[in-house]
DNA sequence: CGACACATTGAAACACTTCAAAGCGTGTGG
DNA sequence: CCACACGCTTTGAAGTGTTTCAATGTGTCG
């Protein structure tokens, strides 16, 4: 099921403490994984939490009928694997070559027990996650396939800090499973804001946004 | 912009401890909220949490274009209204006539600052929440209409614990602005539903659930 | 009982999907 | 180093589920 057999966190010895928030510095191992590799899968328990340091990784589930949500992506300083219960609900899996801070859960159950800076800080992430989230739900149930488009652009932008380019790391079929639409549609809509010179796409995985504020006013 | 000239918290004398959950006992005023009354509006200051009694809420936001995005239900028993910002995000209304606990938020903190046990049942209902939200944007990205309104009487039915008749306190607008559908489809599905033998609809917002197997083999 | 909001039903329109084919880029082997 | 092959992306045309527009039905509250 998991690839967990190259990545034996427990055993692994050089330890370095990671800093996944403010206050919260807890012990851990850092694994590199390659391109669509599984971090973890549905089912597994979760015994870990996560932290990107360079690359990319979306959290997907899939339906009895084959077809494939993605319900985030989380790119370099972004914590994710902490679910309620004890097996997770969905899997998660790097988008390109990646390196990730991986933290045992119970080292960061401790620490939120002892410290209230440290809860609140776990607190605080997750609390953002939920933010958007809602955002991303309001997206989902009631944009256009432009608005979405547009959207993952300027969050994309945003997350990145980059000011007007923007180099994707993942695949039309990656933006089409998070917005909830097909590879066409995202396709047909790149296309067509490059007709209308909102961006250009000097290659597939890199988007230049030559008018913000248009892109910006088509949202929402 | 708030109606809280007639909900002045800070003013009122009754304070009973409300369990907003195991080890989280805040002092609370319990207030009524009546039909479509507002309990916090977008960008109001995130002051206070809340705990349903009776009755139910949804978590709204509004379009520039006048589109309504519902993104939550709480019913008894449910907390709601921690946003991370200083400002709210969303608002929250009473769907039918409610009585609801309001804490400060101040207390609630403190409270976690305190008593690790305190902290881990929030974060316990954060969690909930979040799971929650991943199953809903994953019916809102790839889910059918029929699927989407299945999933909402399951939803209804489990949260409820009503085991086969559900009373729905929300229009069917709420629905529809819930599974981003339109009134319309949402209509014409529970009739579609009703000919097909898997639901009675005695009146609008009773919902006989005649054939759960059938409802659930159709979710997913 | 009448009025008003809410819900249902029907028909036409439309956005997005599905099915299909062609283009493009990248890596590999001859 | 070129040629081919494979995967991903783009583009086109037809199909379909949901929306939109419009009208009728139904329950509830004064």
């Amino acid at each position: 099921m998991t690839l967990l057999a190259t990545h034996d966190y427990t055993i692994a010895p050089p330890q370095n403490a990671a800093v996944f928030a403010p206050h919260v510095n807890a012990p851990a191992v850092v694994a590199p994984y390659a391109k669509d590799e599984e971090i973890y899968a549905e089912e597994d328990p979760t015994r870990y939490v996560y932290k990107v340091l360079s690359g990319a990784v979306r959290i997907t589930r899939i339906l009895d009928d084959g077809r494939r949500h993605v319900s985030a992506f989380h790119l370099p300083g972004e914590v994710f694997g902490y679910e309620p219960d004890a097996l997770h609900a969905f899997s998660a899996e790097a988008i390109v070559d990646s390196r990730i801070a991986v933290v045992r859960r119970a080292a960061i159950d401790d620490l939120v027990d002892r410290s209230p800076e440290a809860g609140r800080a776990m607190w605080s992430l997750a609390v953002q996650d939920m933010r958007r989230m809602r955002e991303h739900m309001l997206l989902l149930g009631r944009k256009s396939a432009a608005q979405r488009v547009a959207s993952l652009l300027l969050e994309l932008s945003e997350r990145t800090g980059a000011r007007d380019t923007v180099q994707a790391p993942m695949s039309r079929s990656d933006m089409a499973d998070y917005l909830g639409l097909t590879i066409e549609t995202v396709s047909r809509t790149l296309s067509q804001f490059e007709r209308d010179g909102l961006i250009a796409l000097p290659t597939t995985r890199r988007i230049v946004l030559k008018n913000l504020a248009a892109l910006k006013a088509m949202d929402r």
